[in-house]
DNA sequence: GTTTGTATCAAACATCTGTTTGAATGGCAA
DNA sequence: TTGCCATTCAAACAGATGTTTGATACAAAC
């Protein structure tokens, strides 16, 4: 054909993306999915062999789209202080799982994958996740000071991912709890604030407070 | 029959619980169900009308067996100081929505209605996070000092359940990555002990940072 | 004993599911 | 043209799903 992707196979891509995401994989058919991109009940079949593995495909193509977008580094200069370099990952995290049709649902999709895994986990926290964390673990320990344990190091590393994550999994809680929430660029920012502050607080008073320790009544 | 509410009705909640927390609402048959609680298919049809109605009471008495074990005060003194109520706040949380068996799976039925809501879910916000969310936001109050923006308060609060939640949502990705937390009764203590060293540091460093704006190079 | 009402059961129901099939289409090289 | 290949399509497939049905069992009430 034109391409050496077809055009129908693109748009099951698209469709399917944003139909798993709002129905997660078990309430997802294919005839929603077809439906939806307005090609043959037969053609997920035949570009994708089934379900499962269109789903997997599914995925990848998220993600990546999701990752050009919203790159970690998303807006940040080199040779950047660790303090930016976290608030840039979190920014940056916050807008790649946020709701932005262009990031084809990425992020619900990951979050249901995370309730309800699948045999795609591993591929994502392999190629993902793993990565996502070892990169703010190294962001952190500079902000901890010298010769901190790796564990406590881990620790909050947990801490802060876990805030950035609480936005993706209490979206429909926090809808109908505060519907002024949008969620849009304007409220990331808002958020990323409060996530930096309340965390660079901890941070800083955990560093103080074994620096007092090492020079003790200095 | 014997009792007011028969033995197969009870036999089939529980194992709906079990099975709902396991598989997800969709993913659930009927026949599964039945399979584990050893009754008749149609039992489910003729002691609670449908699935639908079956899954929301699942969620009523799963909650309640959860909130029966470890209440918002689980192990605390009455007066016992705003730290000490915080770490009993966070530990029941933990242990409420861990995968103890006699929780009949509260914490993951949750935690797949808030990825997957459906209308149960304004049933357990309105009888239910609303006022966990609450108890913890006063908790909160007293540990930023005097005079604090009840907006402030509630960013804190929402950063220290987002620490706790983070053990229920990523407990998949824990256990690939970290299998050797097991998320038994020792391993909450742990984790109790990380949020609540994290989070206090928070609370300090933002309560002292303002009472030093109060009082300037006092 | 007869009736009544609750509870259980095997079987069937209509519908929806993912998947397959075989024919039709259309572009392209020989 | 002819043959070939990738693609699309309507139709059908077998199996699973939630739900219903009508028969049966059984204890209590009359």
């Amino acid at each position: 054909m034109e391409n050496e992707t077809t055009e129908t196979r693109g748009r099951i891509l698209e469709a399917a993306a944003v139909v798993f995401a709002e129905h997660g994989y078990a309430a997802t058919t294919i005839r929603m999915i077809c439906g939806r991109a307005q090609v043959n009940l037969a053609a997920v079949n035949y570009h994708f062999g089934n379900k499962e593995r269109l789903y997997r495909e599914v995925l990848l193509y998220a993600r990546s789209c999701a990752y050009d977008r919203y790159p970690p580094t998303y807006g940040l200069a080199d040779g950047a202080a660790p303090e930016q370099r976290l608030h840039a990952f979190i920014r940056s995290f916050l807008l790649r799982t946020s709701c932005d049709e262009r990031n084809l649902g990425f992020g619900t999709l990951v979050m249901r994958e995370l309730v309800e895994p699948t045999t795609a986990l591993d591929m994502l926290i392999d190629e993902g996740i793993r990565i996502m964390f070892g990169q703010l673990v190294d962001i952190v320990r500079p902000l901890l000071g010298e010769q901190v344990e790796e564990e406590l190091v881990l620790a909050c590393a947990r801490s802060i991912i876990s805030q950035c994550l609480f936005y993706l999994f209490s979206r429909p809680v926090i809808r109908r709890m505060a519907p002024e929430q949008k969620f849009n660029h304007e409220d990331v920012e808002m958020i990323t604030g409060q996530i930096m502050f309340f965390s660079m607080h901890a941070l800083n008073g955990i560093s103080e407070s074994r620096c007092r320790r090492e020079r003790p009544h200095a």
